[in-house]
DNA sequence: AGCACGCCGACT
DNA sequence: GTCGGCGTGCTC
């Protein structure tokens, strides 16, 4: 007797036991989807995860009903991974499968069922829900399951359907690729035989009645003379002669012009020259040697290169490299939306075998880059945190780009892993090399390669030995007290735009803070307006006016007078970008001022428009929140300017420094790439921190030092490991005393020292949800693992609580 | 997760 | 009298 793990996708523990029906034994393997049923009438696809011959003793498993792939889509090592990232984060598999597989890949209840062709029905010996779907499949070929639910009661429709399949009546229709052609795009060519047979002229004389079509004739033969490799779009001609269907297919009728089709990827491939990579400087070179290095030595790199010192350039060659040995590759980044540069030059020379893979693809998309890279079409993928699940091959090479950002590990959606991290397994399973590059590496990576658990690769110079740019803080405080400024900006700042304006330089303005006024608070009574689902105040937005909410997004209109006290004095307090931006428009009126921000960004295309409009340098002064520190790239901006940097410190998150360090570097670096001109202004009250000062000696050995110190005296990572356990629910006390509980149990197994909490969460109601989170932090190494089971046996116990089963748990582990 | 079952309040 | 609220239990 054959059973088999399979991995279902819901949000439950473990993997459920299986029978393997004995006639479908003869290819059964690890890594292939099998439709089971459960919980009696709904349908899912599953993943086999393990086969083996122990009959459960505590229940009887049900059988598999049947097998939807041919070969594993899975293959081994993203198995091991799915289960790495479930032990290692805490996670259901459920969660992972559902993360990592397009939907169409694991249809459930939708799941459709079709006669078997040729099959001659015994009706004597069917039962009355046998004869009626037999009876509906005649009639519609496909059926899916949720349509059954209309003829047959929903707990026999399993069984219906399985008996009729084990009766060899129906089939599940496996075609489920199938349904998921690729696009076929129309292309027209002039009809060669057709213009052997008549010389030119006599066709073009016997269209001389249809002008219109005699020119769209022309266009095409013109188009295919000059290059008859390439074809030509329909659309192409179309659009370009403002040609009308109709005239087209009077060609087509009088047999000139042939329509045909070409199944064609969504993903467009370049079609045009390739340049040669720039020669790779002295310091890329030395650099790349020690990557060279440390891979043979089968070690991880951590690329660390400042701002425009060329980490593209050595991708590029690292990327080639592993191709040309017949390897495949894998890019990630943070965001899709950051591809330019590197895209840019992969596309041209490696075309149709490049792939994109993304939180923002259609599912009929996604499907289509799985089957690509499962035939192993693809050679380079570029992507976001999610393409660590695609079915690679062969991969020998992975890239994190930006491997210091936050979206490789949202806390938004489940499962909860970092990407960053994880691509440190992934490499291992696939015996892979892994870069981590960045500007300014995350302190844990910098720790890791200055233990030399990561190869540290540095490049300290801008490309072409272009000058860093140059810091200078102003003391706001003083600047105010001798009254030298005006609203948010000093004097100072003021002139040095000035000038920038003057030369025809660009400026850029970081402002970390959405909206207009953080507080609109009442002068009388004191009255601020909070969400009514989050315990956050409401930011003004100014340009919308409304209130917004920036955790859950509710909006509310603006208050007149105060709801409490009625009073009219109401104060806008808490500087936003929106007003930054009023400010500079009023203090530059004849220079073009824009905003960069997630609310002014929201409109389709408002990104691309105003990035044409910076690079065609119709733009003086770009306002914005973090969004400016990525991905823009211009030649002429030389001022970069930080009206109150103070505002990214005070944030209470151990990562706060890091996170402002990040963020001010990354911003520098857009100043000055080409000129070597470039100049980052920082106002804060406080110009004797550390972090400001840090910043402005540039010298990134002693940033990291202060980090890791600071870091090391408080107890934080990389020093220990942090698990952060939120409890959430609709009444207070409710999560209150589970988190109680929670943490009594806790305290049970793990040292005091280890646990902080449980307390209210920083924001304590979202989305009307109340939230306690208890902090652990635990030893490194060995001890770790002893003590995460002991984590995950006080989960256990928690969870034996039936009164606490409504309460929301949410792990982060490493967050 | 998601779905059924089951036990208490406001209503055609 | 019912409709429907969400607490509880269970899924191979």
């Amino acid at each position: 007797m054959n059973f088999a793990q399979i991995i279902l996708p819901l949000n439950l523990k473990g993997t459920f036991t299986y029978k393997v029906p004995d006639e479908l034994l003869g290819n059964f393997q690890i890594g292939m989807r099998v439709l089971v049923s459960f919980r009696g009438k709904k349908i899912y696809t599953g993943i086999v995860a393990e086969i083996h011959q122990n009959d459960p003793e505590t229940f009887v498993p049900k059988e598999i009903i049947s097998i939807l792939d041919d070969s594993p889509i899975l293959p081994k090592e993203q198995i091991d991974f799915w289960h790495w990232i479930s032990e290692y984060y805490m996670c259901n598999l459920g969660e992972i499968y559902r993360l990592a597989f397009p939907s169409s890949l694991k249809l459930e209840s939708e799941t459709y069922l079709k006669l078997k062709p040729n099959v001659k029905v015994d009706f004597e010996n069917l039962d009355v829900n046998e004869m009626y779907l037999i009876q509906a499949l005649e009639v519609r070929q496909l059926i899916n399951v949720t349509e059954i639910e209309a003829f047959i009661p929903k707990k026999d429709i399993v069984k219906t359907v399985k008996s009729l399949i084990d009766l060899q009546y129906i089939e599940i229709d496996e075609k489920i690729a199938e349904k998921y052609k690729a696009k076929e795009i129309a292309y027209l060519r002039v009809n060669e035989e057709e213009l052997a047979g008549n010389s030119l002229p006599q066709i073009l004389l016997s269209l001389k009645r249809s002008p219109k079509q005699q020119e769209m004739f022309l266009a095409i033969l013109e188009k295919q003379t000059e290059n008859p490799e390439k074809p030509i779009r329909k659309s192409e001609i179309l659009d370009e002669g403002n040609f009308s269907h109709s005239q087209l297919k009077s060609l087509v009728d009088r047999n000139l012009v042939q329509e045909y089709f070409l199944q064609k990827d969504r993903l467009e491939a370049y079609q045009g020259e390739i340049e040669e990579i720039e020669k790779l400087t002295h310091e890329q070179l030395q650099a790349k040697k020690e990557i060279d290095e440390a891979f043979d030595e089968g070690r991880n790199v951590l690329l660390h290169g400042v701002t425009s010192s060329g980490k593209t350039h050595i991708y590029l060659e690292k990327i080639e490299e592993a191709v040309e040995s017949g390897k495949n590759v894998l890019f990630l980044l943070p965001e899709i939306s950051l591809t330019k540069q590197i895209v840019q030059r992969l596309e041209k020379k490696y075309g149709k075998e490049l792939g994109f893979y993304h939180q923002k693809l259609t599912d009929f998309e996604r499907v289509e880059v799985w089957r690509r890279i499962k035939n192993n079409d693809i050679k380079i993928l570029i992507g976001t945190r999610i393409a660590l699940f695609l079915p690679y091959q062969n991969l020998g090479l992975i890239v994190v780009d930006e491997e210091h950002d936050s979206a490789y590990k949202p806390r938004e959606v489940s499962p909860f892993f970092n990407a960053k991290d994880a691509t440190q397994m992934l490499s291992k399973f696939y015996a892979a090399n892994l870069i981590l590059g960045s500007a300014t590496p995350s302190v844990e990576s910098y720790y890791l390669a200055k233990k030399d658990k990561l190869k540290y690769v540095f490049l300290g110079e801008r490309f072409g030995k272009v000058k860093l740019p140059e810091f200078e803080l102003i003391n706001f405080k003083e600047e105010q007290d001798s009254k030298k400024i005006i609203g948010n900006f000093s004097l100072k700042l003021i002139d040095e735009i000035k000038k920038e304006l003057e030369r025809k330089k660009q400026t850029m303005i970081l402002h970390n803070r959405r909206g207009y006024a953080n507080v609109i608070e009442c002068e009388t009574c004191g009255y601020v307006n909070y969400c009514s689902n989050c315990d956050v105040v409401m930011t003004y937005h100014k340009y919308s006016n409304e209130m917004k909410c920036h955790y859950c997004g509710q909006k509310a209109s603006k208050p007149k007078v105060c709801p409490k006290c009625h009073s009219e004095n109401l104060n806008e307090r808490g500087v936003g970008v929106e007003q930054i931006h009023e400010e500079i428009s009023r203090l530059f009126p004849d220079s073009e001022v824009d905003r960069m921000d997630v609310d002014s960004m929201r409109k389709k295309f408002a990104y691309e428009k105003l990035y044409e409009k910076i690079e065609e340098g119709e733009t003086d002064i770009i306002v914005g929140t973090q969004m400016i520190s990525k991905g823009l790239d211009f030649d002429n901006i030389e001022l970069v300017a930080i009206p109150r940097a103070d505002s990214m410190l005070y944030v209470q998150d151990f990562r706060a420094e890091e996170r402002a360090y990040q963020l001010i570097t990354q911003v520098s670096g857009r100043a000055g790439r080409i000129s070597g001109e470039g100049k980052v202004l920082i106002q804060t009250y406080n110009p004797q921190h550390s972090v400001f000062q840090l910043i402005k000696e540039n010298n990134s050995d002693k940033i990291y030092k202060h980090f890791l110190e600071e870091r090391k005296k408080f107890l934080y990572p990389p020093f220990v490991k942090l698990i952060m356990i939120e409890l959430k629910h609709r009444k207070e006390d409710k999560v209150n005393r589970s988190a109680q509980f929670l943490g009594s149990v806790l305290r049970k197994y793990l040292p005091e020292e280890c646990i902080l909490g449980p307390e209210k969460s920083p924001i304590g109601k979202l989305n009307l949800m109340y939230q306690y989170q208890i902090l652990l932090k635990l030893p490194r190494g060995k001890k770790y693992s002893e003590m995460k089971n002991l984590v995950l046996q006080s989960l256990e116990e928690f969870d034996e609580i039936t009164a606490y089963q409504s309460i929301k748990k949410m792990i982060f582990v490493d967050f």
